[in-house]
DNA sequence: TTACTAGCATTTGTATACTAACGAAATAAG
DNA sequence: CTTATTTCGTTAGTATACAAATGCTAGTAA
């Protein structure tokens, strides 16, 4: 009686409210980030503030990016003069990613940013639904 | 006292979550699929059984897609045979997207496969959960 | 020491996704 | 009717995102 599939609609689908959700949320994120930063190139700034240097295939792991996204991430910032890349002495195979002394010095100002963009991208929810919103996301993964 | 943004971190932010998600979705949806269909190609594909053949710009504003990320949809289900493209004889701007036989025929296998991907998808949460989930989600949208 | 295994980085290929700019065609405004 | 605007499709450029293959290096087991 219950939980009968019904019709397919596509608006009732995970999938398609998910890429909708992102690409709402994509598009906030650009209009408030400083330096025309890309929400990965954004959380691979924040990870190495948080770990300090570490490898690039670790990066990659700490922000969920597969090896071949990260690298593009990297070279990325690298030529925005945000992170420096050096050979680790001690591993030759790898590749040590810091953050330049400009790019500390954005750390806070990135983290105010990215409240902002949080609360704009929810501005449709309440307090509760947010709350709500997050632990579930949080659960399905 | 209370609504204080804390210490910023990456995992508690609605996009970091959310790239997240589709992470998960889009893994389950390769696994799923008939034809190596992308969630895209699929989109496109239900949408075009729904509204009948439509212009090329149509199918992208029904899907949510830019003309040009369209363009490369339904160029690649050409490639697979799946849809037909015809010069709009009272429109000479448009062109007219219609499904094949085959793709026609593939329907409601695509419809079925879609529920076992959301099931999948949501699997970690309970069924109470799941609809709070869609509800937040298409509300944010 | 040799061989195996694993990890690291790179490259290639495919597929979204959006911006911007373009020409062609249709429509609205004058 | 002609100008202006809009719409349609296309193309180029940039940036994720993942699979798969390659080469190099490090650590381990034989």
């Amino acid at each position: 009686m219950t939980d009968e599939p019904g019709p397919y609609r596509l608006e009732d689908q995970v999938g398609y409210l998910l890429r909708l959700a992102g690409q709402r949320h994509t598009a906030i994120f650009q209009s408030h980030v400083p330096m025309r930063l890309t929400p990965t190139q954004f959380s691979a700034l924040i990870r190495i503030s948080e770990v300090g240097p570490c490898s690039q295939n670790h990066l990659g792991r700490l922000t969920a990016m597969d090896v071949a996204t990260i690298k593009g991430v990297v070279d990325r910032l690298r030529e925005k003069g945000l992170v420096t890349l050096k050979r680790d002495p001690g591993d030759k195979r790898r590749t040590v990613i810091a953050l330049t002394e400009s790019a500390a010095a954005l750390i806070d100002q990135l983290k105010s940013a990215g409240h902002q963009i949080s609360d704009a991208t929810l501005e449709p929810l309440s307090g509760a639904e947010r709350e709500r919103l997050m632990k579930l996301l949080r659960k399905m993964t």
